[in-house]
DNA sequence: GATGAATGAGAGTTCATTCAT
DNA sequence: AATGAATGAACTCTCATTCAT
């Protein structure tokens, strides 16, 4: 009866591979139709059973950290480089994936209203203040930016992206917004010349 | 037995009284729990039925936008007056409208996603435009100022508001945002500083 | 959408069509099914949309104790005969009625692990004293029998019919159970004779 | 990588501790949680992988009946003396297994719904008989008691357990239900008095 | 033989929408 | 014109059962 059509049970070996597998469905799912998308519709398009995808992400919150997870992840090798121009690529890989993240966005707001606060802000926290250090002791950027300045301007961000009309009308709005903004960190010499 | 038990049915009077309990309800709760709160949440609260929700916002957009038209035209009000300096309380209006209104950003995702676009934007850019141009005349604001960077900037605006961890850290996040944006026609002379 | 095949909506006033026509099924289906029966089951053999089965009980809970508040009404009935010998006629009333009570068994085992405990029991305990009362006036019953043991008597007696092998078995096990038992206000002279 | 991770597999000799292990949890998850506890509980634990709970016990039915066979061993033991008193030894134990076993009620309804009869009850007379013929001999009881009174009291005795408001109020309710009942096997003579 | 992840049917619950009264 | 119950599709979550390793 259970296993009767459709899928095999190819046993615990397709452990990771559907972890990987649902990871990567929910992305793209999230982005498409947002963050609350059926689960269903997620466990079906990673090609795994409801149960499946229950079992290795409890709650949609977990399901939605473990991706944003990725990203962090990606931050955190461009953290890792101890060059002070490093803020500057920083910053660019946080607008890019903020552009990419209308989910986030919603993430949060369903964050705040379900959960007793989750870690993310101060991880990216440390993330900045670890590539902002550097770039200010050398002088690429003047010394009263701090990092909370750095998460303000990407939240500032989030809101042109998710307010945007139309898809391709989300990245000239936040070339022009970050242009009236001008973020020092962004400026000629902290790594976006390269 | 139509009015079987509860609330008498006043007949064709109470239309206008009933729109006005629903919005006023509507605002609340969305403000309280979120866009997506259930109608039916909505019209209790009212103290309607369901269809007489219905019946006046076919969807949960239409009371949506009912709802954020009582922010135009408190907004039409001020760009009503013809003084140059009437774009600073215009934007301040619109500062303080974005600080109660995480349920805003929710609705603009949600209308993306549902709808072939509404003209609120276009309505928005018709009032700050005509605020605008007398400050640009009278010089208060740089000639280069257009309407889009001023809703650019109330759409950061509204990104910091939904991603605050707590409602109390809205409004100094907000403030220190702005300081870093400093747009010019938040500067002193325009009208802020009465 | 949501009327497009199978039942019309008859509108408020299957309100109370609505409620009957669940608790007979309820009563009949989980007599034959077992207190767990799918409450989608009820539903369907009620026929009502589900929806309706939950508005009108919430809980599968609320569902069974409506059901035996229509035995406790029967009971009521007798209690409030002020004769005597009423006390033999409860104790029939209640005696048929657990014979037909699986189902009443499966509830109680459950209420007891998910509820802070209902007044089933007390009212109950109500019925029989004052039923009880005039019998031991009168001297039907000794002057040591009190209404707990007449509800012991009756838990006595559920085991008997929970435990039978089979339906057809419960009455003579019944019989023969109360026979060993003999309890004073089962013997003649306490209404059974009539 | 087949015993990657937590316990090894210990091979055949496993066999009967796991066995042990599962019967263990399940008879006091059963007693905590009630019958239905889910199988994967039980086999937590037991601390052995649910597919072991099932190669032992294919249906939940398989397992209770084994938990319960553990009683019957015991009452075996007891029916094994040929001393004519040893029906109050019997009758005591019986008792203390009722008060301990709510689960076992819920187990025999569930039997009868899904099983074509099984040989307990059968099995449990003929150890009541064989303790009671001495009995009966020896005139500790009187010619006319039966097996099957013996068994009628212990369903009675079942009913009281079952419903009892809280674990606490179990025994003083058995007590007094037996106290009512008087069985002639609990009367003094009959191995209760040693 | 043991392990524990995968499977998927189904139970429970919610809620937008309809419509008799 | 208002009411609020009915409807049922959709979604979330559970768990008995299977089976690759």
């Amino acid at each position: 009866m259970a296993t009767s059509g459709g899928r095999v049970n190819r046993g615990p070996a397709a452990a990771s591979d559907n972890r990987r597998a649902i990871l990567r469905a929910a992305r793209r799912v999230m982005a498409e139709r947002g963050y609350r998308v059926p689960l269903s519709t997620i466990a079906r398009e990673a090609g795994v059973g409801q149960g499946v995808l229950y079992r290795h992400f409890p709650t949609r919150l977990d399901l939605a950290f473990a991706v944003f997870e990725e990203n962090v992840t990606e931050l955190e090798v461009i953290a890792a480089d101890p060059d002070p121009a490093a803020i500057g690529r920083l910053w660019r890989c946080l607008v890019d994936q903020a552009i990419s993240s209308t989910a986030f966005v919603e993430m949060v707001v369903d964050a705040r209203r379900t959960l007793p606060a989750r870690d993310f802000a101060d991880r990216l926290l440390g993330l900045v203040e670890a590539t902002l250090n550097p770039a200010r002791r050398a002088g690429v950027v003047p010394q009263e930016v701090v990092a909370d300045d750095v998460l303000l301007a990407l939240r500032m961000t989030l809101g042109v992206v998710v307010t945007a009309a139309a898809p391709e009308a989300v990245r000239p709005a936040v070339d022009r917004a970050l242009a009236l903004l001008d973020p020092p960190w962004a400026r000629p010499g902290t790594g976006l010349s390269r």
